[in-house]
Formats: C-alpha cells, structure tokens, sequence
DNA sequence: AACGATTAAATCGTGTGCGATCTAAATAGG
DNA sequence: CCTATTTAGATCGCACACGATTTAATCGTT
C-alpha cells in the first residue's frame, strides 16, 4: 500500500529532523514555519496554513507556543482586524540561520542519487495534489 | 525540499483515508492495525511496533481504545507474562470485510498511471529505510 | 444606517507520535 | 539459588492534526 509507504517515510523523516533540530530547541512544523517566514516580511495565519496545509486549529496553538519561546511576532492587522500577521522575531531569524545546513545534512545522510531524490519530490508533490483534489 | 513533499502527501493521504474509513468509525492508524492483525492469528505490541514503526508509548493507549471499542482482544501471554497478544475480535473482523475495498476506491481517486505508482511506492520504501538507517 | 451573510482566528475535545521514566517479568552470572 | 541486568509494556507530559463550534470583524444588500 502506497498510503503506508508515504506514512512510514513521514515517521522516519519526522524522526531524524527531530534529532537535527532538538538542540536548537525546534520541533519539524516550527522548523517549516520559520522557513515559511523566512521567505517574506510577514504572514497572516491563513496563509501560513495555505503553504503548510494546515488551519488555525492547529496553526493558532502552534504560533502561540512559537511566541511564548520569542520566535516570532504575531499581531492584528491595522486595516482588518480580523487577520492576525506573523512575522520572524530576533531570535526566529538567528534559529533560522543556524538550521540552514539541516536539508542538506539530511541528504548527505542518504545513501540515494540526487537525480532519483528529485524525480521522487516531483512524483510526491503530484500525488500530493491528486490526493488533495479529490478529498476538496 | 523532498521531507515536505513527504509530509504534504501523508497529510494529504490521511485526510482522504479519514474521509473514507470515519463511515466506519477507524482512523487511519486503527485501520492500519487491523489490516496487520487480519494477517495473523495475532501479535504482540511489539511486533505491531516493528511492523508500524510505532512503540508501546503509542500503540498502548490505542490499543486501549480498540478494545474498549471491541474492534480486539489484548490477552498476557501465558509463557511469558511480560508479552501481550492482540487479535482481532469478532467486530474488528467484520469491519476488516467492510474497509477491504478502500486502497481500490483511493487508487482509482488518483488520475496517475499505476505504474508510477508502483515504481513511487519502491522509492518511497527505499528512502524510508535508508531514513532509518541514519536514525539507528 | 442596519442587519444577515461571510470571513479570519480562536477554542475545545479526541487521537496520534514520542522522549523519558516506571514496573514487572524473565534471564544471566556468580 | 540469588542478585544484576535485560526486556516488554505501561505511564506521563508535550506537541501536532483535525472536526466542530465560537467569536469578532467585515461585507453586501437593502
């Protein structure tokens, strides 16, 4: 079963990153939201939650924990007071830099061709997609 | 990076897998754990754990849950009292004969070739070992 | 201006995952 | 034998993930 292989790869991934980001105190979703911060000025939790699948039932929790630790900033958007922005605080964007090698650490790690790992996320990313289609 | 692709997909799957196996009242993972005890006469928590990649901290209190949802049985192995059993109950096996269909009903969900699929699946598998390998 | 509908987050309860620790049973070495 | 070690599960606390609901702000229509 196809399902079982990608949930056993998600469980040995989850594991490793884990080992990699425990000393710099991150879990694997904290490390995939300072990366997604990383990459513009600011979020609003919605779009966090478009990038990284997931909604503010999980994302809310998440963010808060993420604050209380000093890694990011979360405020009220002045023109709709609705949205709630996201944004790296100090600390986030150090963490950030010290955490840069993981991806490649983790690939050093594999015994597998770089070319098979790329044609394997491109197959993954559209299985992703058809799984998402037909679940909306 | 492929870890997100993977952790995408698992989300993706498991979203799909509960939309399909919540009519019959399983998660994914208690799903997973009947499948496996349909494949015996029935097995220790540890083996669960080898075959799920999963330990007693978490197959305990869903193990709990199964039997106190009488989908199995948990008995203390006479020979060795350390050990516990588990095997299917009377409900789990019927609802193992309700679910048998759903791997068919999710792959004809997915608009890709069958083979790719099969030839994803070995990588998969492959990347997941050699994830384990590091970890160990 | 007013009010029902929509939208963005937040909240709540349940179910995984897992590090760390604990208990009890079996085994090994003296 | 009898203690030390090992082993199998269980327990506890914390962090995701998500269905269902709630709250508050904005929008649309009249």
């Amino acid at each position: 079963m196809l399902c079982f292989s990608v949930y056993a790869a998600q469980l040995a991934f989850n594991r490793l990153y884990k080992q990699l980001l425990a000393p710099h105190g991150l879990t694997y979703l904290q490390y995939l939201v300072l990366v997604a911060l990383a990459q513009a000025e600011d979020r609003t939790v919605g779009e966090l939650g478009d990038v990284l699948f997931l909604e503010s039932n999980t994302l809310t929790p998440l963010l808060k924990r993420m604050e209380a630790a000093g890694l990011v900033v979360r405020r009220r958007d002045a023109e709709d007071e609705r949205v709630v922005r996201v944004a790296l605080a100090p600390a986030g964007a150090e963490v950030v830099a010290q955490v840069e090698c993981v991806p490649l650490d983790v690939l050093s790690a594999l015994d597998m061709p770089l070319g098979d790992l790329q044609q394997m996320k491109a197959a993954i990313d559209r299985l992703g997609s058809e799984l998402r289609k037909s679940t909306a």
